[in-house]
DNA sequence: TATTTCATTTGATCCATGTCAAATTTAATT
DNA sequence: AATTAAATTTGACATGGATCAAATGAAATA
């Protein structure tokens, strides 16, 4: 997939833009091609870019008292950023990592909010953007709230059937708040 | 606080609208004085309004096996909405209920998306509203996540101290993610 | 002010999940 | 293929928080 590829998927999945404001944007993303393992972001860093994945799956982590907590994961057709970092312009308490050999559009906040202020689609966009993600934090707080881990892992299963083909056991036991061990009781089926 | 305050009030808490925009908001808004324990949505209504809370405070919840599980609280300078059904058209999953006599301004979504349409300051002032809001969700995620009871009422404490005063404990507790009793327990200094 | 209803606390017990340690399986590297 | 390292499973045990039940306290209403 291209970069013009990838703006028009982008436009399909949140909204409409004008020619010229595809345009821009596609002036202003830059395609990655990076390798498993690679880290987007570092803890302490101000990271202002947000990522779009084409291939490739990433992780938002942080680290309590020394245990490292995933708390986002993305895949293809979905963007990734150290969110509070790039929304508030604090240092980020996050990490990105990438889990496979990844392709990636990264986009800078200033031009993004240039471009919002710009184009009214593209504010919109944003917006839609932000909306979705909103959402799926809302399901995660009522799936987190007061379900039991194999409520929680089954939810996951249901949303992304392959995650455990594409990310370590370890990671999407922190990601839903349980331990690993506990993880992998639950998926024993004789249990 | 009459309605032309509250919309000057929403202007500089989120992004600034023009005249025009601003007119047409307030022509659109409808003021309520409402009372403690008046619900403003039940489950398996199509809700398509907002409500920003000028005094008072209000909470979303659900049933789940039978229990009434709070998700959301708001209080004042706040939006409140049944997040599922007023962005995705779906039946509301949630309640909507008033924990103090309250005077709200409830604003429609197609007006909204109308005059988001029309302005693009208001666009950019959506866009916000949704921000902020998904900036508070990370934030409850984080401290759902890995935090014990304790630490999570802590973190409720320090950012709304007079939390216990206003809401019952019942409702924070679930909206904590534990039991009444547990909460109870926490709250005795001899623990 | 007495009475009823609702909210909160306290006690006793249980269980899901955590912790720590070791074994096993799978993947990466020489 | 052999060796090392990383990921996952399994076991034994501990514990935070749930559940159920009852007591107390506070607020609403007659």
């Amino acid at each position: 997939m291209n970069k013009e590829e990838v703006i028009k998927r982008i436009c399909e999945t949140y909204a409409p833009l004008s020619r010229a404001c595809q345009q821009e944007l596609l002036d202003n993303g830059m395609m990655l091609f990076l390798e498993k393992n690679h880290i987007l972001v570092r803890e302490g860093q101000h990271s202002d870019k947000t990522y779009y994945i084409i291939n490739g799956c990433a992780r938002a982590y942080y680290l309590k008292d020394g245990k490292d907590i995933t708390d986002w994961l993305a895949f293809e057709n979905e963007f990734i950023s150290s969110i509070i970092s790039f929304f508030t312009h604090q240092p980020s308490p996050h990490y990105i990592e990438l889990l496979e050999d990844s392709v990636l559009v990264e986009f800078s906040k200033s031009k993004i909010d240039e471009l919002a202020d710009k184009y009214h689609d593209f504010e919109r966009l944003i917006r839609m953007v932000v909306t979705k993600t909103m959402l799926s934090q809302q399901e995660k707080i009522a799936s987190m709230q007061f379900y039991s881990a194999k409520e929680k892992y089954a939810n996951i299963l249901a949303i992304r059937p392959d995650i455990t083909q594409r990310v370590p056991l370890t990671f999407i036991a922190s990601y839903l708040g349980i331990t690993l061990e506990t993880l992998s009781r639950i998926r024993n089926p004789r249990n």
